[in-house]
DNA sequence: TTGAAAGCGCTAACAG
DNA sequence: CTGTTAGCGCTTTCAA
């Protein structure tokens, strides 16, 4: 185990100073003969310029920092191997934390990467506004994926969230200002979410319920938009986060209500849940329940019977976010909406 | 964004040297009053120490790294919570790269992570001992997860991959020594194999074949003793770890050998690519092929029928890691075999 | 075009 | 117990 090479080496093997050596390798100016020769030195002595170093200097860590609720959940997969895919290509590190869908957590992991002073973050949010705010304040580029931070107040989180679609889809709304002036890279939730309800509709549906995790409420408003008023609260149920409350959730909605004959599952791990408590009931899909899971996994297809989706592209948002955060240079980038599709296959059936 | 407080600047403001104030917040000796004020005036500053000094100085980069083939693979997402859970119990920031199994993009982030100074890491190999070797030798404290990197050398590949198995055994063996002396977290492979071959060949079956990925030498070669010679070479295939190529791989070898009765799943990309490929040849499981899979994962209970798998605690496999390389103080720890489990569910019927 | 020198924020000797 | 000081490897003025 030997040292590496510092920059001090080249310099004084090939004969120049330190800055030269600086130069040449970040495509400074040099003439082509000290431009050779610290090439060749370099190569020889095997150099490899370190972060530290330079990282101490510029103040500011390369790379980026991305936070997501669970790795297990492999839209959450798809997203990080969207997003490591643009770093790669760029050459930079990315730090990882889970935060479990914990807002605690997630501040952990923020206090963490600051004094890492990665400068630069990808997170799926956990918190609300109030615990990013003083992220942005802090000076850090983030860049939100797959949803946005509620606003804090309690009175007006709802509003808020309906005023926060209204601003994606470019509509103006006399309501609240958005809660935090950041860009994001969400799916149309609101577009993939009426789809599917219409498509149910058209199946004759009537009772349809929601089946929603934390982080979801621009899932739950476009349900509730789209099945219009009066929306029947006691078919908008929400799980925690975990397969079990999940699995809770999607089972006492069936208990409680066993009148319902459709349900939207707001992502894979809880239509994962729906699927097992309905078995567990005894409830046939799609003769006695339909579903529409959001997410499109591999695994949707080998259900019994193959589960219909609202496909989101993953991966895409994960390259996208990165590509913004990277590119962030000063300006701040407009946030994007990627289309959602609803894949048709097994899991709904006519109302009977 | 206002600047964060420096050592220098609660050193000022406590009206001590900046050695104090680092000796305060990493437990060093300290009067109790000095500690105090020292303490409170970092609080009352918000003072967090910055990384990127200490890394400096201390010329390595604190956390570590993680390489994992393939993030929307579930059993590469419950690795990596484990390894996580554990950095983050321990404060330590975790740099990630996805490698797609692919031996040239994981000599790329192994650069990328030598350039941070990053000199503990945790990985799942695709390169041969060859492309690992100069890592160690560079100093990196590694720790491998799932599996162990092959010998490079074309010719004892296979006598070196059952050394290395007969090793983690605990059994001497005559053969060429391990190709690398590094600590790893694995399941017993063998066992796991074993006792699914068992299982099957108690079902009846006598035509049983096995569906690997790259870098599953160790449960082909499992398979293979299970089996016992004379071996029928026809029915051990590989894909090359894309979804597509594993369905190919399956694909051919239902067609090619239809009298084969049973099949076992190096993994959980590769089950799932067998039942679609099953399906897709109007094959029904069990009643024309049983299957069993490695790895279990949420969905394997939602296929139908439910698949039968070996189970190995993919979480647990990560956060044995993570506490390895953490703890590597000095002494090279041991490697660890994990238990497998076989859970029996729906996939595998009588031969008929 | 080039080199000398000044730090970036922190820790670790070494004195006091 | 505590302060002073010397760098860690790099980039970046500032002169030459």
């Amino acid at each position: 185990m030997e040292k590496r090479a510092t920059i001090k080496d080249v310099a004084e093997a090939a004969g120049v100073g330190v800055a030269t050596v600086s130069r040449v390798l970040s495509g400074g100016s040099a003439s082509a003969a000290t431009r050779e020769r610290v090439l060749a030195v370099a190569a020889q002595l095997d150099y490899r310029p370190s972060a530290l170093g330079r990282n101490l200097r510029q103040r500011r860590t390369g790379g980026m920092g991305l936070l997501v609720p669970d790795l297990t959940d492999t839209f959450y997969g798809q997203l990080c191997e969207g997003v490591l895919a643009c770093a790669r290509s760029a050459g930079e590190p990315v730090v990882i934390g889970s935060t479990g869908g914990d807002p605690e957590q997630e501040a952990d992991l923020i206090g963490m990467l600051l004094e890492q002073s990665v400068d630069r973050l990808i997170a799926v949010p956990s918190g609300d506004a109030d615990t990013w705010s003083p992220v942005l304040r802090a000076g850090m580029t983030v860049v939100f994926a797959d949803r946005l931070p509620l606003q804090s107040s309690p009175e007006d989180v709802r509003a808020a969230a309906v005023a926060d679609l209204m601003a994606l889809d470019g509509l103006s709304a006399a309501a609240p200002a958005r809660p935090l002036d950041v860009p994001a890279v969400v799916a149309d939730d609101r577009a993939g979410i009426r789809t599917a309800v219409r498509y149910l509709r058209g199946l004759g549906h009537k009772r349809i319920a929601f089946l929603g995790g934390p982080g979801q409420e621009h899932r739950v408003n476009a349900f509730r938009e789209a099945v219009g008023a009066p929306v029947d609260e006691e078919l908008v149920v929400s799980g925690t986060g975990s397969r079990d409350s999940a699995y809770a959730a999607a089972s006492g909605l069936f208990q409680s209500r066993p009148d319902l004959s459709a349900v939207v599952a707001g992502g894979n791990v809880l239509g994962e849940a729906a699927v097992l408590a309905a078995r567990e009931l005894d409830l046939r899909v799609p003769r006695d329940v339909s579903l529409v899971m959001y997410d499109d996994v591999p695994w949707a297809e080998l259900c019994a019977p193959p589960l219909t989706v609202i496909a989101q592209p993953g991966r895409d948002m994960g390259y996208r976010a990165a590509e913004l955060v990277l590119r962030a240079g000063g300006r701040r980038p407009r946030s994007v909406v990627l289309p959602t599709e609803l894949i048709i296959r097994g899991s709904c059936g006519p109302h009977r």
